[in-house]
RNA sequence: ACUUCCGGGCGAC
């Protein structure tokens, strides 16, 4: 069952959903007995090729046979439904696993929380943050940045840099992402404070593998007539080995 | 909840 669980797995990255059929097929002839991590793979194979019908089809069997769905494959269907745009049914989902005791965790939050953001319905994705802070969940790293991203969007830079100390106090340090996350803000906002803070962060964090962020700053710069700035983080540029 | 690991889920560009 496990080689099965892993192999399907796998195959779900060519994207071809009949050869997942034709393994669920097999491991039933096998009698090769199903547990929602087989479940939860198969649905998440289907939803990765689009098949939302099929993975559907799969809860529907899961339950059927008595398996329980837990958070993980909440968590698959869920984000599966938003990338669809479909914010109805991820709604649905939620509700059911409010209803079965599944109460959602860490990481459904934050997937719940980054459909809303992409969904562009920043009200709900707020909304969703509150209960998950109500529910005693704590955020992880990535939920730091999908709160920073979501207030980027809401054109927020306040509260994208309130988090972003947040996240630091709780012990959590900046990541690549955070740091690309955040220099967008930085840049709308054309906030040459922030633009340095964030420039000292990402030296004393050792980060500063990516060009992106090094060419926004250095534009904020330049386009502010700091040339002494703008030329200090080009050479530092320079030292880590990325090319300009 | 036999929550160490051994098969499943979340973020920027």
């Amino acid at each position: 069952r496990f080689s099965y669980t892993a192999l399907i797995k796998v195959v779900a990255r060519s994207r071809r959903s009949g050869i997942i059929e034709a393994i669920l097929e097999e491991m039933k002839g096998a009698k090769c007995h199903m547990d929602s991590v087989t479940f939860t793979v198969a649905m998440r194979a289907f939803a990765e090729a689009g098949e939302i019908k099929k993975a559907m089809k799969m809860l529907g069997e899961m339950k059927e046979q008595g398996c329980k769905p837990d958070q993980v494959t909440y968590t698959v269907l869920i984000k599966m439904f938003a990338n669809a745009k479909l914010s109805k049914e991820v709604l649905e989902l939620y509700e059911e696993m409010l209803q079965n005791q599944n109460p959602p965790d860490t990481m459904t939050y934050n997937t719940l929380i980054h459909a809303f953001t992409k969904l562009g319905q920043h009200d709900v994705a707020l909304r969703f943050s509150k209960k998950m802070r109500e529910s005693g969940r704590y955020p992880n790293a990535y939920t730091y940045g999908i709160l920073i991203l979501l207030h980027a969007n809401m054109h927020r830079l306040d509260l994208c840099l309130h988090t972003y100390k947040e996240m630091k106090k709780s012990g959590f340090k900046a990541s690549e992402v955070i740091i690309t996350t955040l220099i967008r803000a930085i840049k709308e906002a054309g906030d040459l404070e922030a633009a340095h803070k964030l420039f000292n962060d990402i030296q004393q964090a050792g980060l500063g593998r990516n060009e992106f962020v090094y060419s926004i700053l250095i534009e904020m710069w330049a386009k502010s007539g700091d040339a002494i700035s703008a030329k200090n983080c080009f050479d530092q540029m320079v030292e880590k080995g990325i090319k300009a």
